[in-house]
DNA sequence: GCAATACTTGATTAAGCGCTCATATGTTGC
DNA sequence: GCAACATATGAGCGCTTAATCAAGTATTGC
């Protein structure tokens, strides 16, 4: 077992702690991976596109449903559909010239109900 | 029951399909859980925070472990993990001149797995 | 004390992003 | 066809943000 010398002593040539490096770059997925998940994150990040998920997480909405909804411009929302539809988050259809959104799955569901349970208390 | 033309007629007050919205509104949580979980997912969305926690997931590790791991400066990954610690995500304790980082919970973990998960077909 | 090391922090800069405005597409009713 | 409407899209602008660089704090070994 490494004394905490032995630690301190490593770290200078940038490599560090060799096992538990090893340890953690298994648990980190490949580059691709990371980069999807980090944009499907980050399309759920934003406040206005996470009020629209949460409220289609209920029921189908048009546009200017959500522009009422969020209080923001049926171009903003439509903007930030366009996002969320790319990220394979929403899906719609058309009737006439209403567009009807909808939640893609229910993966988006939990994500979301996971975030919003982990920000109950005030931080 | 609604037909296509009241729904469009419905929308041009922008007040739209009454029944819906009102259910839609009650899903949607209040501002500051919005806000509170919109930071969060925000925190963990950054391809380099995702690493690092993932990472964290795994083992405790020291401030320049992150660095080599994520191939950034130490610098870089001492500002983030400042973000992740703001934003309750990470904890460290000090041993000598060395800071080593852990996960604060297990819901980080189960939010990043989540998203991993939902990022394994290319988008 | 002094030099080296591990980490932190403030300032700066460059890239990303969400909104607005203007314009375009497609549908409905006359 | 034409006007009104729902939505989509491109350009531009201001704000956020992640990285770099430089300086600062704290600990270790001499």
């Amino acid at each position: 077992m490494p004394t905490a010398l032995d630690r301190a002593a490593a770290c200078e040539e940038r490599g560090v702690h060799p096992e538990a490096l090893e340890k953690a770059r298994r648990a980190v997925p490949d580059e691709a991976r990371v980069a999807r998940a980090s944009s499907l994150l980050k399309a759920v990040s934003d406040p206005t596109r996470l009020r629209i998920l949460a409220a289609l997480a209920a029921t189908e909405l048009c546009v200017c449903d959500l522009a009422a909804l969020t209080g923001t411009s049926e171009s903003a929302v439509s903007h930030q559909l366009r996002l969320l539809r790319e990220e394979r988050l929403v899906a719609f259809r058309k009737e006439g010239r209403m567009a009807y959104y909808r939640l893609m799955d229910h993966h988006v569901t939990e994500l979301i109900r996971s975030a919003l349970e982990h920000a109950q208390e005030p931080g």
